[in-house]
DNA sequence: GGGCTCGCTTGAAACGGTTCAACCATGCTA
DNA sequence: TAGCATGGTTGAACCGTTTCAAGCGAGCCC
């Protein structure tokens, strides 16, 4: 049968024209019976329909795209798509999208204002009915294109304090006031909150609120902001390890980072959980496995997933018109790798923020 | 100037002949300029290209793939995006194809032929140019909707023998059989194959060639097949821990499994790379990190995202006719985990397979 | 029987670009 | 001076849908 509809309209696939002249009615009709607010006869339906299966005849999106004004796609931008976290994200979109009928688009900015301007750009150039963005640090002129283009757009994960937008993020300030108090209940009293990104608002909460809880409790705060790709990383930090004011704690501000800090950890003969406590922003997928299990701080990301994608809905549909601010909690859940002694590497307590 | 360009067409872009009409030349023109193509006099050329400017003119893109009759779009089917290995490949692509002007539109099959298939009718309804797919246990519908759409198609990671695509995957059967003397040449004499999903192709290559290289060797060789998230896959992995032929080494099938699996171990009180030696498929990235570190046999993602692209990218620039067939080797990095006795947790030994 | 409504059908005009035949000056060649 | 290539320019047709005004026949009411 796809072999008859290739030989019919070679190298072309059946039109809606082909449809209505096999069925010997009008385009109109054709489309009336695919599209089913006006009424048809019942004759005249089940010839189009008959058409449609033999020339295996499928809608052309982007000619209807063109005449409807609008695609039912929704872009997806993100700086990256490796991480647990932006991969979760994706995963729940696709499925989210996929049940109502939307497509979505994923694009990475790789954290390069630059390249995100010019993909956000291609996103919009193709008619994008929204948009699900993670900002880069400085995402002034992707914002301004997108305001132009008037496309509804939801930002996720970093609220710059833009009003043209919806933000829907993680309360940070909630969350690492709560790692800091979890740290202080295991009894660690030096606290050291390594960061990747220090430029992030996301990280300048979390290092507002560390040093602010930290001192509401007479605890000690440092802090090592450093790429761990870079060599300096592990040197910096045995530094610090074995300096004068030796943490006993460390808070690492995402699960990336855990990666190679745990390795330099490692490589120093630290033993986590023993010799010194670790508590990780992100839940790796790993973080079970480990020896001793990792405590971490639960990014709610299928939440903000959801949350996200409700508010674009709504924009994209119904044309909702005030700005939303949408913030989720966090949850800690303590594991081995942040007890004060060895002890135990059983059992998790959870507190939400 | 954004708002500029609002206030002068209410609630639409910019057109281009609303470009032609402030320039005050012909929509061919403006068409030519953007194009260059036909010659344009500089005189004209400026104007048109102030006009762009003011207006904030972007092409849209649906009409253009509409009457080139091509996208510029990439689909992209996969079976599920939070796995690192299926993450990793986005990533390749995206990065690829935005470097050569394309967009990749993502979607998920999650393992079920019939939402493959739908999946795939949508993507090739947005006429997309080319298509990237994992494909799942039972593609034949999926096959045959884009083999009648005539859309070039490279099948990746699993390789059913249909003479209408091209494919990229890895060696299954040199990697298992390099696993297999990787572990014998450690001192391990029964082994235990614990797989997810064994009606892959892959699968069933990998299973094969363990029970044949197990055979060749004198080794004995074991299999368990059940989903991990099932609670009977703990009490069955116990119960072959502990019987008679008590294998002194597990391969599983990809780190997705390896994860539960580890746990199961670990609640069982077995030490991996003490008690049982451990060789996982794909590289995790949190493999480094365990203790001791996970062997594995490294899937060779990056490479097959690269030939993939470089055979679609042919097909839909050239239109190249005969099918190829490219498979990648893995190498198998072994360590901790995979030893005979607990002696080390440092220092990695490769081998290409 | 005339006028209405009602249900169905049609054809043409969008949608926003690209492409292409035709046209128009020039300047060059014969 | 006619003939002709050449560089620029234009306008209309086209891509494959949806939408909508207009038409049409049948049935109904007065």
């Amino acid at each position: 049968m796809a072999m008859r509809a290739r030989a019919e309209f070679p190298d072309r696939r059946p039109t809606i024209r082909h449809v209505a002249a096999r069925a010997g009615v009008s385009v109109g009709t054709v489309s009336n019976v695919l599209n089913g607010d006006t009424p048809v006869s019942d004759a005249r339906r089940t010839a189009v329909l008959d058409a449609i299966a033999a020339l295996g005849f499928q809608p052309n999106s982007v000619a209807q795209s063109l005449r409807r004004r609008h695609s039912r796609v929704v872009g997806l931008m993100a700086t990256g798509a490796a991480s647990a976290y932006f991969a979760a994200l994706l995963e729940s979109f696709e499925d989210i999208a996929a049940r109502q009928g939307y497509e979505v688009m994923q694009v990475l900015s790789r954290g390069d204002p630059e390249l995100e301007t010019r993909r956000v750009g291609a996103l919009l150039a193709r008619q994008v009915d929204g948009l699900i963005m993670v900002p880069t640090q400085t995402p002034e002129r992707s914002f301004d294109l997108i305001a132009a283009a008037g496309v509804p757009a939801v930002m996720i994960d970093r609220a710059y304090p833009d009003p043209r937008f919806d933000y829907v993020t993680m309360d940070n300030d909630a969350a690492m006031r709560a790692a800091v108090a979890a740290l202080a209940a295991e009894g660690h009293r030096r606290l050291l909150y390594v960061v990747r990104w220090p430029g992030l608002v996301t990280t300048r909460a979390r290092i507002a609120a560390f040093h602010d809880a930290a001192a509401l409790r007479g605890l000690g705060a440092g802090m090592l902001a450093r790429d761990p790709a870079d060599d300096a990383f592990a040197a910096q930090l045995a530094c610090l390890l074995q300096g004068p004011e030796r943490p006993d704690a460390i808070i690492a501000s995402n699960s990336d980072l855990a990666l190679p800090m745990l390795a330099a950890l490692q490589a120093l003969g630290v033993g986590v959980g023993r010799d010194i406590g670790v508590l990780v922003f992100d839940e790796p997928i790993w973080a079970g496995v480990m020896t001793p299990p990792l405590a971490v701080v639960r990014h709610p990301v299928a939440a903000i997933a959801r949350s996200a994608w409700e508010i674009l809905i709504d924009r994209m549909e119904h044309g909702g018109d005030e700005r939303r601010r949408i913030v989720h909690a966090a949850e800690i859940v303590m594991r081995g790798s942040a007890r004060r002694r060895r002890s135990d590497t059983g059992g998790e307590a959870k507190t939400a923020t």
